[in-house]
DNA sequence: TAAGATACGGAGGCAGACTCCGGTTGGCAA
DNA sequence: TTGCCAACCGGAGTCTGCCTCCGTATCTTA
């Protein structure tokens, strides 16, 4: 489970070039979104594009080495959040890393998404502690009666991921909108007297 | 707004050529998903590419004359359901119908969403009446007091369509998850005591 | 410094989008 | 019925990107 520690150590001019693809990599998917052409990565990182697929097999291993920093980080913000003394926010807060995280780059949520459901995927491993975390966080807020207790994780991840992939198909939003979809799925359509915040 | 009659009827060959791309386009879309190889579609139909290409210079084009009567069917019912004695109900069935249509075939609400932000796609137009009566049930159901007043029409369509994308991106589901998710939609993931059905 | 394990690179095969233009044909006028 | 030509057809060709394979180059270790 851990790339970074491999049975034998890489080779230097291999380790360079690895750093550089996926420095590269990061760049290309900020600038075309998750379907940037590997063979453009491979030449901005000065490599041939056998060398990438050598150290990334499938474009998700590629994703997921330029992705690991940030959800290993939503991992432990979100084992914070069990300390936080407000359920509710707390998942909210929770569901917003989680949306961001999946707009990053266009047309991530849907990659994420797709991965997910195959468990043998470099990113399926990679998101398990976020999402575990999260469930957490979800059982706390039912416990304590501020979040329904017929809601699954499953229907939240759900939601959240789609709530969050409807806001990257705007081109003209930003972070304040997704605020405003989030607090809509929270509280609902509905008309009913509205909750204080927690 | 009428294709079907342009300046010049079509030529005998042609008007046959066009309805059997259509028609296996649709069987296309329908097994493959709306990424469909559109030479597979031409070669089912008998014709060259060039033919699919002339009569539909773009997939969007395509797809459009496939979905153009569900989209008209969609935007009659809305209009009937202006008469429908329930407002909330009628904008939740009305919603669950636009949920649906973006689920007809893998990836179409994707291609939907995209293509709606473009105003000179043939889908946007072919998508205007349906949302215009939606616009029509969510301002009645607002003036009723059944749903919260400072929810727009574009804020709704966004969530529905996130909805919509999230139930299809997950293939263990079935129409009952997608009504399930609307639900949870409509009423928020929040506990307070529900509404009873209007 | 030499051997061999490790890594590199890009040619090449494949697939699908889209264009272009020589050849064909349906439909109308005489 | 015939002849004409605008309208239409078809698919070869071009382009882009994915991914594999293997001869060559480089690093590491003894």
């Amino acid at each position: 489970m851990d790339a970074e520690t491999p049975a034998r150590p890489l080779r230097a001019d291999a380790r360079r070039n690895r750093d550089r693809l996926v420095a590269e990599a990061r760049a290309a998917f900020a600038q075309d979104g998750v379907a940037a052409s590997l063979e453009d990565v491979a030449a901005r990182a000065g490599v041939g594009i056998g060398t990438l697929y050598r150290h990334f097999p499938t474009r998700e291993a590629l994703l997921e080495a330029v992705l690991r920093e940030r959800f290993d980080a939503l991992g432990a913000e979100a084992r914070a959040l069990l300390g936080h003394a407000a359920p509710r926010a707390a998942l909210l807060t929770w569901a917003r890393g989680f949306a961001e995280a999946g707009t990053t780059f266009r047309g991530l949520t849907a990659a994420l998404s797709a991965t997910l459901q195959d468990e043998t995927s470099a990113l399926h491993a990679s998101c398990a502690a976020m999402r575990t975390a999260g469930e957490a966080l979800l059982t706390r807020a039912q416990h304590g009666g501020e979040i329904r207790a017929d809601l699954t994780v499953a229907e939240l991840s759900t939601l959240v991921f789609g709530v969050a992939w409807a806001h990257e198909q705007n081109p003209r939003t930003g972070p304040a909108d997704l605020d405003r979809l989030l607090a809509l799925l929270f509280d609902g359509l509905t008309t009913r007297p509205p909750r204080t915040p927690a």
